[in-house]
DNA sequence: TTGCTCCTCACGTCACGTGAGGTGGC
DNA sequence: TTGCTCCTCACGTCACGTGAGGTGGC
């Protein structure tokens, strides 16, 4: 009933290859503490992760990747989840409902900013493919000169291949 | 009437201000021959940038932040436009519609290749904020329940401030 | 037992950041 | 003349890349 799956333990490999990345930057993002401090793992034996672990994993490359937040950054706002984790295990023993609504409050303004800041690249997006396909019309429009022009000046097609 | 506007000349400080990048970065980016090797400046003088100029930085930081592309890869843009622009130069002279054609069709792959990274990105960002608006929606119904909750077990309200 | 993947140093690299020390134009 | 911005080295830093040399599990 209330038996917690077992966590599919997965290699490093296998993560950064789903995750489109090396196991360097896995290790890296571990040893500025972006993981989650999890495991307890006995030095040089093998790392392994759970699905969760993976979805944090990625969630961070994508603050990263899609963002453009630096490291020093991300660590800031896993710093304030962590504290958010930390009171959450609160929440289950002692509540205290000024606390978890403290709590709560502060993990919405995160997912907030985060928010925000993808409406800020859509934007940003949005503008740059509006230019690149004022450039393209432009660019067709010469091609179509082109092939009139030369339609109309000698007997040669315009040239097809190569 | 085909007189040409003076070009405007700006000094690399108002165009770091502008693009809201350090000097250092356009320096940079000049020393990698991102920058059209144009002006021919004489060695210890002052660089300055036409609004041309500045459009094409923009480009390449757009390249970068937006798509996340290597100053490598758009190195390697660069020149395929930059010998896009040495036979425009022909262009004018002598034409040979071949060449124009095929001069064309290279702009043309090129402005293609970048919406369809654009695109990419902006698919990949909507996933995220899909999966972000869902988080938010989960911490908006415990807040709820939190409110109710705290309604019915005391007196007390919800706590507004702090 | 044999590969294969994993481990820990540790140095290299890319894309700039950050002064040091000096020169040039309103 | 006095600031201010610019210049050129040149070393530092962030976010990993890339081996070297060795250990552990199907």
């Amino acid at each position: 009933m209330t038996i917690v799956e077992a966590p599919a333990v997965i290699r490093i490999g296998a993560v950064a290859e789903r995750l489109g990345v090396t196991t360097r930057t896995i290790r890296y993002y571990e040893e500025l503490g972006l993981l989650g401090s999890g495991s307890k793992r006995s030095k040089g034996s093998h790392r392994l992760y759970s699905e969760a672990d993976i979805a944090r994993l990625q969630e961070v490359l994508r603050l990263r990747n899609l963002l453009g937040m630096s490291l020093e950054e991300i660590v800031a706002l896993a710093e304030f989840e962590e504290a958010r984790a930390d009171l959450r295990a609160q929440w289950e023993g002692d509540p205290s409902d000024a606390e978890r609504w403290c709590i709560v409050n502060q993990a919405l303004q995160i997912v907030e900013r985060e928010l925000e800041l993808v409406q800020t690249h859509q934007k940003a997006l949005t503008e740059f493919e509006g230019e690149l396909a004022a450039r393209r019309r432009l660019i067709k429009k010469r091609r179509r000169e082109l092939a009139a022009g030369s339609a109309e000046e000698a007997a040669t097609a315009p040239p097809a291949g190569a």
